[in-house]
DNA sequence: CACAGATTTTACCAATTGGTAAAGTTACGA
DNA sequence: TCGTAACTTTACCAATTGGTAAAATCTGTG
């Protein structure tokens, strides 16, 4: 599966790394199909052949993408602690969320792509991977209304709600950029707005 | 521009509908450059070279497609009455949008790959028709903060919450679909959350 | 029915695209 | 510094794809 296989050379990790950088910007804006290996070549500076060198095919780039990914974006869902405090541990979440779109449009775009078309590659992750900790964080929120800490409401429903706001900020950018033209998207009220309505919603 | 000319026969009126019909599914969950002309043809019981006889491209399927969307998508937004329940008049709002989020997933998920890629056939649209929209409804929502029916807060992102949370519910169905198997994603509490969700934010 | 125009189908084409073969070049350890 | 393996580049290919030409067929109307 792996190709050059072994010790992956300076070269080899450097390339890899380019190669995952400039794919990343393109599938998240085209898509996987509206992706060309020429384009993919060109915004990293290397030859068409020279990237199946470094990955079997144009698909390995995208599950490898993909891959990381999903680790990396789950961590902070992760990060949840039942012992903290409920609202706080919650906003943290969320301001981690709203950071995340600010620095990574591209990963969230890319995210987007792949469930918006019924996430082809990565269902088997889904399953595996974000229900399970999806389950265990619809737990603690549970445990966290059931001992009055947080105003009752159905836990799933509320997670969807953080990702959707969160998220819209990354994925919809080109619609808020004409809507709101010339402002900072982010500085200009967003995670304030997003902080109030949340605060609002928890307080039991 | 458009190309058979001028009184469109019963039998292009229906067969026009049927390639939309199809070009819809497969531009919403494949994207416009992930989507070939084969597939569409397929989809609907035709042959490639007949699309070519209704729409001079693929392009014009697609541009067929989003200008019917724009339209019909915004007119809930604009059915919202600055005479009316501030509270109700956002909540009917909000009712329509997942209303809409159930019954045209596909029309959602063709509107989310078109933004997330840039929106490069729909900018114009955007700045034209949405931008004064979105502008006089913000107006609204303002006149009815600072006559204290409405609980302060930024309009523009009051709108992008909603938009975020209602369209999530189509756009990332896949997901959902993993994260609460075998339930009916909206029967289930997702109407009920939401309005509750939005009810308490709103309330001075 | 007859027939003109509308519609459908078959055959085809040029451009693009993912990927390969193999020759050339570079980096690096002995 | 020399040789070999790692890396890069050039040329190429088969399949796909958007679209065309034109023949075949169908439809509605006088």
């Amino acid at each position: 599966m792996t190709q050059p296989a072994r010790k992956p050379s300076r070269i080899q990790i450097e390339n890899r790394q380019r190669i995952r950088d400039a794919a990343l910007g393109l599938f998240a804006t085209h898509g996987f199909r509206g992706t060309t290996l020429d384009q993919i070549a060109g915004a990293c500076g290397m030859h068409k052949p020279n990237l199946i060198y470094y990955y079997d095919s144009k698909e390995a780039i995208h599950i490898d993408l993909l891959n990381t990914l999903m680790t990396e974006w789950l961590s902070p869902l992760d990060a949840m602690d039942p012992e903290g405090d409920p609202l706080e541990e919650i906003l943290e979440y969320i301001r981690k969320k709203m950071e995340m779109s600010r620095l990574y449009p591209r990963e969230s775009r890319l995210f987007a792509n792949e469930i918006v078309q019924g996430a082809p590659r990565m269902l088997p992750h889904l399953e595996r991977t974000l229900k399970p900790l999806f389950d265990q964080q619809c737990k603690i929120l549970e445990d966290w209304m059931a001992a009055g800490k947080l105003a009752r409401m159905h836990p799933a429903h509320l997670i969807f709600s953080i990702w959707a706001v969160t998220q819209h900020y990354a994925d919809f950018e080109a619609q808020i950029a004409v809507l709101l033209p010339g402002q900072d998207r982010f500085a200009d009220g967003a995670d304030q707005f997003v902080e109030t309505m949340f605060r609002k919603l928890l307080t039991p």
